[in-house]
DNA sequence: TCTGGGGTCCTAGGACCC
DNA sequence: TCTGGGGTCCTAGGACCC
């Protein structure tokens, strides 16, 4: 059995609850750089507000419907979403945090509870603690587990719990269920379905499994038998990253060779921070640059990947290698409008191979220096101490629309009177 | 004027090896 | 005239997720 634990509209439900007059009323916040709408509040949905609508195209509909918008207020989030899922031990000893506002948890073993109260109280103490409201599925795999809260969050009187419990039950749900909001079913595979007569999810699991096989992947001949009580996909626990991106769009366009450099140098000192938090090294990093693709001016894009022949996690030597794919990749002339780089070739810290000719591993010296570094900015907050070649302002965005960091900076604290 | 960011997995095809 | 069989590794691209 398992159950995944889904914060409601969570980042509109975060900025809510440091402004309680906002209750009921709707929200949006938008991706960074103010681009886009990424997370809407129910009252925002039913005012057809779509996912993804680009701001500045749906600004004055907004403002005339009276819809509260923000920009993304990471550390905010990042911040509740680690004390909701603190809470959630109490659901489960085995929690799998798979995305900033989702969990999954292991619930082997509790075949004797009764799941359905059990999450109700768990639920209860997520509201009464954090002010944050979940819905919660219950199901014998992941796939029915995440059908089951779909259910539990579009059911009012279920709570915001549901549990799968027989199999009777199981196919009355499946066939109401629209193929395309199946876990694992995007919008290309769900056209193709449909196509093929496949509308609901049920009809997928009663679908013949060769065919799925031959005619799509293995990928979706899991989820169908995923579908089907069948445990294809396993509780992993902080699984480590296998790469790390960093990458933004830029506020304005970029012509200026020295300006993109120092972002570069920041968003590479940003990944290497991420690369030590999860004890790791890498050995390679990709640079691409690009001009944007909505207008008309001369298009340019392009990459380049280095490799060292040791693994590494210093900041600094990312950073040469980064500038050096940069002199190579980067043309005079155009206009950029995003930039960012990728951390390749991981490994755990512990399982490095070392160098015949060098057998230490990364330089101790760099070694020191960063976890000096990592320190400092940690007690005192990020960039207190950077490498001279990183951008003063890491980022270069448009946050117009900020809220407080209410819960990560003494600044930020709200005030009460 | 203005269109996000960060991940995973799988497959096909090419280069190369013996 | 006729030119094998079995592998590995890497990369790019396409699907998916939140």
């Amino acid at each position: 059995m398992f159950a995944i634990v889904d914060c409601n509209n969570f980042y509109a439900s975060c900025e809510r609850l440091f402004r309680p007059e906002l209750e009921g009323q709707p929200i949006v916040v938008l991706s960074n750089n103010d681009g886009c709408v990424i997370a809407r509040s129910n009252e925002a949905k039913a005012l057809g507000i779509p996912m993804g609508a680009p701001e500045f195209k749906f600004r004055q509909e907004m403002k005339q419907k009276g819809i509260h918008v923000f920009s993304s207020n990471y550390p905010l989030y990042g911040d509740l979403s680690a004390r909701v899922m603190s809470v959630l031990e109490y659901l489960s000893p085995n929690i799998e945090i798979y995305s900033i506002d989702e969990a999954f948890a292991d619930m082997r073993g509790f075949n004797h509870f009764d799941l359905n109260t059990h999450g109700l109280e768990v639920r209860e103490k997520i509201l009464k603690w954090i002010g944050m409201p979940v819905s919660i599925g219950f199901g014998s795999t992941k796939t029915l587990s995440k059908i089951a809260n779909r259910v539990a969050k579009k059911t009012p009187k279920s709570g915001g719990v549901f549990v799968f419990d027989s199999q009777q039950q199981i196919d009355n749900v499946l066939k109401k269920i629209a193929i395309g909001d199946v876990w694992g079913i995007g919008r290309k595979w769900s056209m193709s379905l449909q196509h093929c007569g496949i509308h609901s999810a049920y009809d997928l699991a009663q679908a013949d499994s060769t065919w799925i096989r031959r005619k799509y992947s293995v990928v979706m001949q899991r989820t169908q038998r995923e579908l089907n009580g069948e445990n294809c996909i396993s509780i992993e626990e902080l699984p480590e990253k296998k790469q790390l991106l960093v990458s933004r769009s830029f506020k304005n366009k970029i012509t200026n060779y020295q300006l993109l450099r120092s972002l570069i140098s920041g968003y590479v000192a940003r990944a290497c921070e991420k690369l030590r938090k999860q004890h790791s090294v890498a050995s390679s990093i990709q640079v691409f640059i690009r001009t944007s693709p909505f207008n008309d001016s001369p298009k340019y894009s392009n990459a380049g990947t280095v490799s060292l022949n040791q693994y590494s996690a210093d900041t600094a030597t990312f950073i040469k290698m980064a500038t050096y794919i940069l002199e190579n990749i980067y043309k005079d002339g155009y206009e950029y409008q995003k930039g960012g780089i990728m951390i390749l070739d991981i490994i755990p810290d512990s399982k490095q191979q070392l160098c015949l000719f060098q057998p230490e591993k990364y330089d101790s010296n760099a070694r020191q220096r960063m976890k000096l570094m990592d320190h400092v900015n940690n007690k005192y907050g990020r960039q207190t101490l950077r490498l001279g070649s990183e951008s003063k302002k890491r980022w270069y965005m448009n946050q117009n629309l900020l809220s407080p960091k209410y819960t990560t900076s003494w600044n930020d604290i709200l005030r009460v009177k």
